[in-house]
DNA sequence: AATATACGTGCAACAATAGTGCATTGGACT
DNA sequence: AGTCCAATGCACTATTGTTGCACGTATATT
C-alpha cells in the first residue's frame, strides 16, 4: 500500500499541498463530484487551479471523467493500477434520478459490445440512469 | 409510413414551422447534433426556441440526447416507433476521436448489465470512443 | 549557497452553453 | 370577429469551461 504523496509522484507530477488537499477531498467519497461540488467544499481555493489540477489528475490517470447528462463533467479518483483500459478497468457508473448522485460500480465492468466494421473502439462510458440503493 | 406532421401530432404536440425546420434538420443526418450545430445551419432561428424546440421534442419522445464528454448536449431524433426504452430500443452511440462526429449504431442495442441489489435502472447510455469507419 | 529554470497558483478576462421572465405573435376554436 | 393558449423572440442572467499573464515557490544547475 502506498501512500498519497507516492501515488502521485508515481503518476509523474509533483505533489503540492492543493494537490494534496483535492486528492483527498476525492478519496473520502465514493461519489463522482463536479468541480463546482470541490469549489464549494473549499472556499479558498480558485477555479482554474482546480480546473486545472482536475485537469492533470486525468491526463496523469489519477481520475477519470463520467458525463451523465447534468450540466458540469463529473470526476471520481480511479482506483490503484488502473489504466483506464477498456477490457479491464472501466466500470459502469450509475446515476441517481432521485438523489443526484452519480456512483462509481468499480466491480462492474462494461460488457463487451461488437461495433459495425470499420469503427475502433478504444474507450467507453457507460452510465446507467435509476434509482440507487440509498433512495429505492 | 407517416408524415412528419403526423408523427409529431401523434406525440402530443402541435405542428409548427420551426418545429417542422428543425425536425427536418435532423432528419438529413445521421449524426447526432448540437443546439449549436442547428443554430448555425438556420441564421434566422433565436437560440431560445431551438433550445426549447429540442426540449419539447426530448420531453414527447422525439428526439434522445447523447452526451460523450464535448461540452454541450447532442441530440439525434428517434427511430420511429422508438420509446427509449432499456431493453428495446436503447443503442450504442460511437464518438470519434477524430472527426468528432457522434453517431447513432441504431441497430447494436445496449446489453443488458446487472447491477447491485437495491439499484434500480430505468435508462442508459452507452458511448464507445474511438476511430470511425470514415477515419479508419 | 547562489542562481537559473521550470512549474504551480491566483487573478482577470473571455467564451460557450444553459436557462428564465416577459411581451408579442399567431393559430385553433367558438 | 373575438377569445384563449401555446409558441416565439428579445433581453438578460447563471453556470461552466478556458486562456493569458504575472508572480511565487519548488527543483535543478553551477
Ligand atoms: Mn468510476
Ligand atoms: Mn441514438
Ligand atoms: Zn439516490
Ligand atoms: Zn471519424
Amino acid at each position: 500500500m502506498q501512500t498519497i504523496e507516492q501515488h502521485i509522484t508515481t503518476k509523474g507530477i509533483r505533489v503540492t499541498a492543493m494537490r494534496l488537499l483535492i486528492y483527498k477531498f476525492l478519496a473520502e467519497r465514493s461519489n463522482a463530484v463536479t468541480l463546482s461540488d470541490i469549489e464549494k467544499a473549499f472556499d479558498k481555493v480558485d477555479r482554474t487551479t482546480l480546473y486545472r489540477t482536475i485537469k492533470t489528475f486525468e491526463d496523469k490517470g489519477i481520475v477519470h471523467q463520467i458525463n451523465e447528462g447534468s450540466t458540469g463533467t463529473k470526476y471520481a479518483l480511479c482506483k490503484t493500477n488502473c489504466k483506464c483500459e477498456l477490457e479491464t478497468d472501466l466500470h459502469l457508473h450509475f446515476h441517481c434520478n432521485n438523489c443526484e448522485e452519480t456512483i462509481c460500480l468499480t466491480d462492474y465492468k462494461i460488457p463487451k459490445v461488437e461495433v459495425p466494421d470499420g469503427f475502433i473502439a478504444e474507450n467507453a462510458n457507460l452510465v446507467l440512469k435509476g434509482i440507487c440503493n440509498k433512495c429505492s
